[in-house]
DNA sequence: TACATATCTGACACAGTGTCAGAAAACGAC
DNA sequence: GTCGTTTTCTGACACTGTGTCAGATATGTA
């Protein structure tokens, strides 16, 4: 508040309390970031070719809202409240992750593993891999950082032979 | 300090600060987690067998720890000293990770891809993952935690074959 | 100008963290 | 036991962060 030009007193006319500022907060950060990863949670087509775009448009998203997602992930550690809020949007993709790997193991893309907890783990990590790389001035490059979290989600759900042919791909073309 | 006999100020006496009572749990903390990830970081023999074996540690410790574990990572990022604190513990997993990979690369076991994106993704996720899964009550189950763990990390590093084969492996034993 | 509505502010209350002088307890010598 | 010394503990205070509220100020309109 020191920094802005109102009162603290002004902004409780505008949020309830700071828990309800994250919360509008994170609903925005999650709407650009669901959108940005629909090709692989909703998509069809090649599904390595989808989780490259996902991950792109994610780690973009990111990598510009940085330190509001850091803000609003450090904010879950402390308010019981929002705490639960930012259970649900990271429950949210766990589920949608959740689904896709059911649908692409029916389809023998992805060898037959319990999804859920790899689902989880995998969402954890880009995650947390963003909010640290990002969350704070200096922020790490974007690009590394997504070929990393390409490389570790194709290797695990489509088999490691895709990372190489598809970098390959993109180095000849 | 309301749930104990003595008083905030006796506290005092014990501590310098919060801040000093975490460091201490943390560097408690860090000394197991160590241990129990040696066999990967510093061991000889099949890394797709060492790495089984670190991750089935660290996750027993962990699941043991958990609640100290999150109020330790939560602790981060409420202190700023302590922030840096939390930085380094998993800033040494990262250097110990990455040198782990460039020798395995040099020897062939492992793909040519930069090794430090990787490294610090994949500690992200283990790290988080453990918090999450393990912070709270009702806690996980250690096991599928663990085997989404080493799903991914072998299927990252070492290549997704191998997977498979020691899970058939283990089966048939 | 005068009234009504919208917006803002200072003062207060309460919780969390750290400090400090002095009280209480433990110990040792006689 | 009773001093004197050292260790340990406590209550009161100071400072910060969060939220509330009555009343002041600004804005719009007839």
């Amino acid at each position: 508040m020191a920094t802005t030009s109102i009162s603290r007193s002004a902004f409780y006319q505008y949020f309830e309390d700071i828990h309800q500022l994250m919360k509008e907060l994170l609903d925005m950060l999650a709407e650009e970031i669901f959108a940005a990863a629909k090709p692989w949670i909703a998509g069809v087509g090649d599904p390595v070719a989808l989780t490259h775009e996902s991950l792109e448009g994610m780690v973009h998203v990111c990598y510009q809202r940085g330190p509001f997602l850091r803000a609003i992930s450090d904010a879950a550690t402390t308010d019981d409240r929002f705490e639960q809020d930012w259970s649900d949007f990271l429950g949210a993709f766990d589920d949608a992750a959740c689904s896709r790997i059911e649908a692409d193991q029916k389809q023998g893309l992805i060898a037959r593993f319990e999804p859920r907890p790899v689902a989880f783990a995998l969402n954890r990590l880009d995650a947390h891999t963003v909010i640290e790389a990002f969350g704070k001035h200096p922020r790490s490059k974007p690009e590394p950082v997504h070929e990393a979290l390409v490389r570790i989600r194709i290797s695990t759900l489509y088999g490691s032979e895709w990372v190489e042919k598809r970098s390959s791909n993109l180095v000849r073309t």
